[in-house]
DNA sequence: CAGCATCCATGACGATACTG
DNA sequence: CAGTATCGTCATGGATGCTG
Protein backbone atom coordinates (compact mmCIF):
# COMPACT_ATOMS: atom_id res chain seq x y z
CA UNK A 1 0.00 0.00 0.00
CA UNK A 2 0.89 3.41 -0.50
CA UNK A 3 2.77 4.74 2.68
CA UNK A 4 1.82 8.65 2.30
CA UNK A 5 -1.04 8.38 0.53
CA UNK A 6 0.83 11.56 -1.50
CA UNK A 7 0.98 10.01 -4.58
CA UNK A 8 -2.10 10.95 -7.18
CA UNK A 9 -3.98 7.94 -8.69
CA UNK A 10 -2.03 6.85 -11.52
CA UNK A 11 -4.31 4.46 -12.07
CA UNK A 12 -6.11 6.32 -14.34
CA UNK A 13 -6.89 7.65 -18.13
CA UNK A 14 -3.52 9.28 -19.97
CA UNK A 15 -2.68 12.32 -18.53
CA UNK A 16 0.30 14.09 -20.72
CA UNK A 17 0.15 17.00 -18.12
CA UNK A 18 3.88 16.25 -17.19
CA UNK A 19 4.10 16.35 -13.85
CA UNK A 20 7.32 16.54 -12.35
CA UNK A 21 8.79 13.85 -14.40
CA UNK A 22 7.35 10.30 -14.93
CA UNK A 23 9.67 7.90 -14.19
CA UNK A 24 7.88 4.94 -15.73
CA UNK A 25 7.33 7.00 -19.01
CA UNK A 26 10.54 5.93 -21.07
CA UNK A 27 11.42 9.12 -22.76
CA UNK A 28 11.24 10.97 -18.71
CA UNK A 29 15.50 11.83 -18.41
CA UNK A 30 15.09 10.51 -14.78
CA UNK A 31 15.68 7.32 -16.61
CA UNK A 32 19.19 8.43 -17.45
CA UNK A 33 20.02 8.56 -14.05
CA UNK A 34 18.91 4.94 -13.60
CA UNK A 35 21.24 4.63 -16.80
CA UNK A 36 24.11 5.90 -14.68
CA UNK A 37 23.24 4.41 -11.49
CA UNK A 38 22.99 1.36 -13.13
CA UNK A 39 26.59 0.93 -14.77
CA UNK A 40 28.95 -1.03 -12.97
CA UNK A 41 31.27 1.17 -11.53
CA UNK A 42 29.74 4.93 -11.33
CA UNK A 43 27.97 4.51 -7.39
CA UNK A 44 31.72 2.78 -6.39
CA UNK A 45 33.77 5.92 -7.83
CA UNK A 46 30.93 8.44 -6.69
CA UNK A 47 31.64 7.08 -3.30
CA UNK A 48 34.90 6.42 -3.13
CA UNK A 49 35.91 10.30 -4.04
CA UNK A 50 33.13 11.63 -1.82
CA UNK A 51 35.88 10.31 0.90
CA UNK A 52 38.70 12.59 -0.87
CA UNK A 53 39.64 13.96 -3.92
CA UNK A 54 41.75 10.84 -5.48
CA UNK A 55 43.91 10.23 -8.48
CA UNK A 56 43.41 8.01 -11.16
CA UNK A 57 45.57 5.15 -10.06
CA UNK A 58 44.52 5.66 -6.24
CA UNK A 59 41.28 5.00 -7.40
CA UNK A 60 42.21 2.45 -9.28
CA UNK A 61 43.45 0.41 -6.33
CA UNK A 62 40.75 1.27 -4.36
CA UNK A 63 38.14 0.12 -6.21
CA UNK A 64 38.24 -3.90 -6.38
CA UNK A 65 38.41 -5.60 -10.10
CA UNK A 66 37.77 -2.55 -11.94
CA UNK A 67 39.87 -2.25 -15.29
CA UNK A 68 41.70 0.62 -16.39
CA UNK A 69 39.82 0.97 -19.55
CA UNK A 70 36.06 0.91 -17.41
CA UNK A 71 37.54 3.99 -15.00
CA UNK A 72 38.63 5.98 -17.51
CA UNK A 73 35.45 5.26 -19.67
CA UNK A 74 33.38 5.83 -16.39
CA UNK A 75 35.13 9.12 -14.73
CA UNK A 76 35.01 10.86 -18.19
CA UNK A 77 31.24 10.48 -18.07
CA UNK A 78 31.15 11.88 -14.28
CA UNK A 79 32.41 14.68 -15.65
CA UNK A 80 30.74 15.52 -18.58
CA UNK A 81 27.29 14.65 -16.04
CA UNK A 82 28.99 17.77 -13.83
CA UNK A 83 28.96 15.01 -11.01
CA UNK A 84 32.77 14.91 -10.76
CA UNK A 85 35.91 17.56 -11.11
CA UNK A 86 39.15 16.46 -12.84
CA UNK A 87 42.50 18.64 -12.41
CA UNK A 88 45.35 18.35 -14.42
CA UNK A 89 48.41 19.87 -12.98
CA UNK A 90 51.32 20.28 -16.10
CA UNK A 91 54.00 18.33 -13.52
CA UNK A 92 56.19 15.30 -15.47
CA UNK A 93 54.75 12.88 -15.53
CA UNK A 94 51.40 14.51 -15.42
CA UNK A 95 48.65 14.50 -12.75
CA UNK A 96 45.38 14.27 -13.04
CA UNK A 97 43.32 14.30 -9.61
CA UNK A 98 39.44 13.86 -9.73
CA UNK A 99 36.70 14.70 -6.70
CA UNK A 100 33.20 15.78 -6.79
CA UNK A 101 31.48 18.80 -7.63
CA UNK A 102 28.57 19.86 -5.78
CA UNK A 103 25.92 18.46 -7.27
CA UNK A 104 27.81 14.89 -7.26
CA UNK A 105 27.48 15.69 -3.49
CA UNK A 106 23.79 16.02 -3.45
CA UNK A 107 23.65 13.09 -5.51
CA UNK A 108 26.00 11.33 -3.01
CA UNK A 109 23.75 11.83 -0.26
CA UNK A 110 20.91 9.94 -1.57
CA UNK A 111 23.41 7.35 -2.92
CA UNK A 112 24.91 6.82 0.91
CA UNK A 113 21.24 5.91 2.53
CA UNK A 114 21.04 3.05 -0.74
CA UNK A 115 24.57 2.09 0.13
CA UNK A 116 23.67 2.15 4.01
CA UNK A 117 21.18 0.32 3.94
CA UNK A 118 22.55 -2.33 1.46
CA UNK A 119 25.49 -2.47 4.61
CA UNK A 120 22.52 -3.66 7.02
CA UNK A 121 20.07 -5.58 4.90
CA UNK A 122 21.59 -7.24 2.62
CA UNK A 123 21.95 -10.05 5.22
CA UNK A 124 17.71 -10.28 5.08
CA UNK A 125 18.01 -10.11 1.52
CA UNK A 126 20.73 -13.26 1.46
CA UNK A 127 18.50 -15.21 4.16
CA UNK A 128 15.92 -14.44 1.93
CA UNK A 129 17.25 -15.95 -0.87
CA UNK A 130 18.35 -18.99 1.10
CA UNK A 131 14.48 -19.89 2.00
CA UNK A 132 13.61 -18.83 -1.97
CA UNK A 133 15.64 -21.56 -2.84
CA UNK A 134 15.05 -24.20 -0.65
CA UNK A 135 11.34 -23.49 -1.51
CA UNK A 136 12.11 -24.09 -4.94
CA UNK B 1 27.27 6.52 7.67
CA UNK B 2 29.63 4.06 6.74
CA UNK B 3 32.31 6.72 7.09
CA UNK B 4 34.45 7.38 9.94
CA UNK B 5 37.19 9.87 8.63
CA UNK B 6 40.13 7.89 9.88
CA UNK B 7 40.82 6.01 6.53
CA UNK B 8 43.64 3.72 6.03
CA UNK B 9 45.92 6.21 4.23
CA UNK B 10 44.81 6.95 1.07
CA UNK B 11 48.14 7.35 -0.72
CA UNK B 12 49.52 3.92 1.08
CA UNK B 13 48.98 0.51 -0.81
CA UNK B 14 49.06 -2.39 1.50
CA UNK B 15 46.18 -3.95 3.14
CA UNK B 16 42.69 -2.48 2.74
CA UNK B 17 41.37 -4.77 6.24
CA UNK B 18 37.74 -5.65 5.24
CA UNK B 19 35.94 -3.75 7.80
CA UNK B 20 31.98 -4.43 7.48
CA UNK B 21 30.84 -4.45 4.53
CA UNK B 22 33.52 -2.41 2.34
CA UNK B 23 31.69 -1.59 -1.26
CA UNK B 24 35.24 -1.09 -2.61
CA UNK B 25 35.87 -4.82 -1.84
CA UNK B 26 34.81 -6.93 -4.90
CA UNK B 27 33.79 -9.59 -2.81
CA UNK B 28 31.54 -7.45 -0.35
CA UNK B 29 27.97 -8.47 -0.87
CA UNK B 30 26.62 -4.55 -0.90
CA UNK B 31 27.88 -4.99 -4.54
CA UNK B 32 24.82 -7.89 -5.35
CA UNK B 33 22.87 -4.52 -4.30
CA UNK B 34 24.49 -2.46 -6.85
CA UNK B 35 24.04 -5.20 -9.44
CA UNK B 36 19.80 -5.40 -8.51
CA UNK B 37 19.59 -1.57 -8.96
CA UNK B 38 21.81 -1.95 -11.68
CA UNK B 39 19.38 -4.11 -13.73
CA UNK B 40 17.24 -1.69 -16.10
CA UNK B 41 14.13 -2.24 -14.19
CA UNK B 42 13.92 -3.49 -10.62
CA UNK B 43 14.25 0.10 -9.62
CA UNK B 44 11.24 1.31 -11.17
CA UNK B 45 8.78 -2.13 -10.50
CA UNK B 46 9.61 -1.40 -6.67
CA UNK B 47 8.97 2.17 -7.07
CA UNK B 48 5.14 1.54 -8.55
CA UNK B 49 4.96 -1.29 -6.43
CA UNK B 50 5.60 1.37 -4.22
CA UNK B 51 2.16 3.02 -4.86
CA UNK B 52 0.20 -0.29 -4.31
CA UNK B 53 -0.80 -3.34 -5.38
CA UNK B 54 -0.68 -4.29 -8.59
CA UNK B 55 -1.06 -7.54 -10.97
CA UNK B 56 1.25 -8.67 -14.04
CA UNK B 57 -0.64 -7.02 -16.90
CA UNK B 58 -0.91 -3.53 -14.93
CA UNK B 59 2.58 -3.12 -14.76
CA UNK B 60 3.74 -4.11 -18.35
CA UNK B 61 0.92 -1.12 -19.21
CA UNK B 62 2.57 1.13 -16.52
CA UNK B 63 6.28 0.52 -17.11
CA UNK B 64 7.34 2.16 -20.50
CA UNK B 65 9.22 0.06 -23.00
CA UNK B 66 9.24 -3.42 -20.87
CA UNK B 67 9.02 -6.91 -22.34
CA UNK B 68 7.01 -9.30 -20.30
CA UNK B 69 10.01 -11.53 -19.99
CA UNK B 70 12.30 -8.91 -18.44
CA UNK B 71 9.02 -8.04 -16.00
CA UNK B 72 8.56 -11.88 -15.66
CA UNK B 73 12.36 -12.46 -14.61
CA UNK B 74 12.97 -8.75 -12.44
CA UNK B 75 9.98 -9.90 -10.43
CA UNK B 76 11.00 -13.22 -9.60
CA UNK B 77 14.62 -12.05 -8.41
CA UNK B 78 12.49 -9.20 -6.40
CA UNK B 79 10.58 -12.01 -4.87
CA UNK B 80 13.82 -13.46 -4.50
CA UNK B 81 15.52 -11.34 -2.44
CA UNK B 82 12.71 -10.61 -0.17
CA UNK B 83 11.62 -7.46 -1.77
CA UNK B 84 7.92 -7.79 -3.34
CA UNK B 85 5.45 -10.73 -2.76
CA UNK B 86 3.87 -12.27 -4.67
CA UNK B 87 0.20 -13.49 -4.20
CA UNK B 88 -2.21 -16.21 -6.21
CA UNK B 89 -6.13 -16.46 -6.05
CA UNK B 90 -6.73 -19.70 -7.72
CA UNK B 91 -9.14 -18.42 -9.87
CA UNK B 92 -9.88 -18.95 -13.42
CA UNK B 93 -7.70 -17.77 -15.01
CA UNK B 94 -5.12 -17.42 -12.34
CA UNK B 95 -4.68 -13.63 -10.61
CA UNK B 96 -1.81 -12.94 -9.23
CA UNK B 97 -1.11 -10.12 -7.33
CA UNK B 98 2.30 -8.60 -6.55
CA UNK B 99 3.26 -6.14 -3.79
CA UNK B 100 6.24 -5.11 -1.96
CA UNK B 101 7.46 -6.42 1.71
CA UNK B 102 8.77 -4.34 4.63
CA UNK B 103 12.22 -4.78 3.01
CA UNK B 104 11.11 -3.85 -0.17
CA UNK B 105 9.75 -0.64 1.92
CA UNK B 106 12.89 0.22 3.62
CA UNK B 107 15.09 0.02 -0.03
CA UNK B 108 12.17 2.48 -2.01
CA UNK B 109 12.90 5.23 1.06
CA UNK B 110 16.69 5.24 -0.15
CA UNK B 111 15.37 4.94 -3.68
CA UNK B 112 12.83 7.93 -3.76
CA UNK B 113 15.57 9.88 -2.12
CA UNK B 114 17.57 8.92 -5.53
CA UNK B 115 14.87 9.41 -8.03
CA UNK B 116 14.03 12.68 -6.29
CA UNK B 117 17.15 13.98 -6.87
CA UNK B 118 17.01 12.70 -10.10
CA UNK B 119 13.54 14.75 -11.17
CA UNK B 120 14.90 17.94 -9.93
CA UNK B 121 18.44 17.77 -10.90
CA UNK B 122 18.59 16.10 -13.38
CA UNK B 123 18.36 19.32 -15.80
CA UNK B 124 21.39 20.48 -14.48
CA UNK B 125 23.11 17.25 -15.82
CA UNK B 126 21.63 17.89 -18.91
CA UNK B 127 23.16 21.68 -18.96
CA UNK B 128 26.62 20.13 -17.45
CA UNK B 129 26.76 17.48 -20.49
CA UNK B 130 25.89 20.50 -23.40
CA UNK B 131 28.45 22.16 -22.15
CA UNK B 132 30.76 19.74 -21.77
CA UNK B 133 30.06 18.36 -25.63
CA UNK B 134 30.74 21.89 -26.62
CA UNK B 135 34.04 22.68 -24.93
CA UNK B 136 35.35 19.23 -26.93
C1' DC C 1 51.48 8.45 -14.24
C1' DA C 2 47.36 8.68 -16.82
C1' DG C 3 45.46 7.29 -20.17
C1' DC C 4 43.68 5.53 -25.54
C1' DA C 5 42.90 1.78 -29.10
C1' DT C 6 41.62 -2.77 -30.30
C1' DC C 7 39.86 -7.32 -29.99
C1' DC C 8 36.73 -10.40 -28.14
C1' DA C 9 33.53 -13.06 -24.71
C1' DT C 10 29.68 -12.91 -22.06
C1' DG C 11 25.09 -12.08 -21.02
C1' DA C 12 21.42 -8.79 -20.74
C1' DC C 13 17.65 -7.76 -23.22
C1' DG C 14 13.95 -7.76 -26.96
C1' DA C 15 10.92 -10.28 -30.27
C1' DT C 16 8.25 -13.97 -31.06
C1' DA C 17 5.69 -18.10 -30.32
C1' DC C 18 3.34 -21.17 -27.28
C1' DT C 19 0.81 -22.89 -22.61
C1' DG C 20 -2.19 -23.85 -18.24
C1' DC D 1 -4.49 -13.70 -17.37
C1' DA D 2 0.06 -14.83 -16.28
C1' DG D 3 3.37 -16.57 -17.57
C1' DT D 4 7.47 -20.17 -20.08
C1' DA D 5 10.68 -21.32 -24.00
C1' DT D 6 13.72 -20.21 -27.60
C1' DC D 7 16.46 -17.44 -30.48
C1' DG D 8 19.11 -13.59 -32.07
C1' DT D 9 21.15 -8.88 -31.15
C1' DC D 10 23.99 -5.73 -29.38
C1' DA D 11 26.09 -3.29 -25.73
C1' DT D 12 29.00 -3.97 -21.63
C1' DG D 13 33.07 -4.63 -20.05
C1' DG D 14 37.59 -7.44 -19.46
C1' DA D 15 42.39 -8.31 -21.41
C1' DT D 16 46.11 -6.68 -23.74
C1' DG D 17 49.31 -3.62 -25.91
C1' DC D 18 50.85 1.15 -26.95
C1' DT D 19 51.66 6.38 -25.89
C1' DG D 20 52.95 11.18 -24.19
Amino acid sequence: MTQDGTLPSPGHLGETAPRRGDVFDRDCPTRQLLDRVGDKWSVLILLLLGEGDMRFNGLKRRIGGISQKMLSQTLRSLERDGLVTREVEPTVPVTVTYGVTPLGCELLTALRLMIDWAETRMAAVAESQGAYDRRV
